[in-house]
DNA sequence: TGATTATTTCGCGAAATTGCGAAATTAAAA
DNA sequence: TTTTAATTTCGCAATTTCGCGAAATAATCA
């Protein structure tokens, strides 16, 4: 059992683990569906060392959980909430309403 | 207009403001409503001025708002997704279901 | 087996973040 | 108007993060 203080940084982990431009540009990829890390290296607009990084971090938070195939890795998000609260973070004003109450509902 | 790039900013400015255990602590306490920075002293468990610049990080990301009330100064969550958001990651284990599907409805 | 493709790990320097105490600010109280 | 209480700003040292290229791994292909 996670003492509160251990679930503070977990939970901060998330956060912190999404708190980067490229890593918001592949999680926007992801919530499409899984990807490989070549087509995530086109989202971010990054070097493949640079992507892997961001990669296992999110991973490390659990937001993504990945998959080896073949020869390829394959990413996917691991918590779908994050991807509706992104669309939430996304769509402010063309949904004020739904923003101030209920912006993270299924559509 | 923001462009593209600069919205992915503003989004990873909103999770990365929120990525430290601190600022997770003081989000909880102001989910159940305004607080005054001497409130948010006692929830964060850190010096004055380093709360003071917590806050004014969120606040520049648009995560919460402040108003000056007499002597004090008090904050509030501006974005009410991320409240339900932080409910969404806190019971995973308490609602797999939902946590799955529809963790940030509201309840 | 040897070559190729996909991805991760390592080591680096540059930049950003964190926490603190001291000093500045601002509004109410005496 | 002087004092006091609440909060922010500043400057600093320690730590962490970022992006890169080179090297290491791993799986497929010839």
């Amino acid at each position: 059992m996670p003492t509160l203080q251990s679930a503070d940084r977990d939970i901060a982990e998330v956060f912190k683990s999404l708190g980067h431009p490229a890593r918001v540009r592949m999680l926007r990829a992801l919530v499409d569906g899984e990807k490989c890390v070549c087509d995530l290296v086109d989202a971010a607009g990054l070097g493949w060392s640079t992507v892997s990084r961001h990669l296992s971090v999110m991973k490390a938070a659990g937001v993504l959980s990945d998959e080896k195939r073949g020869k390829q890795v394959i990413y996917r998000l691991e918590l779908p909430c994050v991807g509706r609260f992104l669309g939430c973070l996304e769509h402010p004003d063309r949904y004020p309403e739904m923003h101030a109450t209920a912006c993270c509902e299924k559509s």
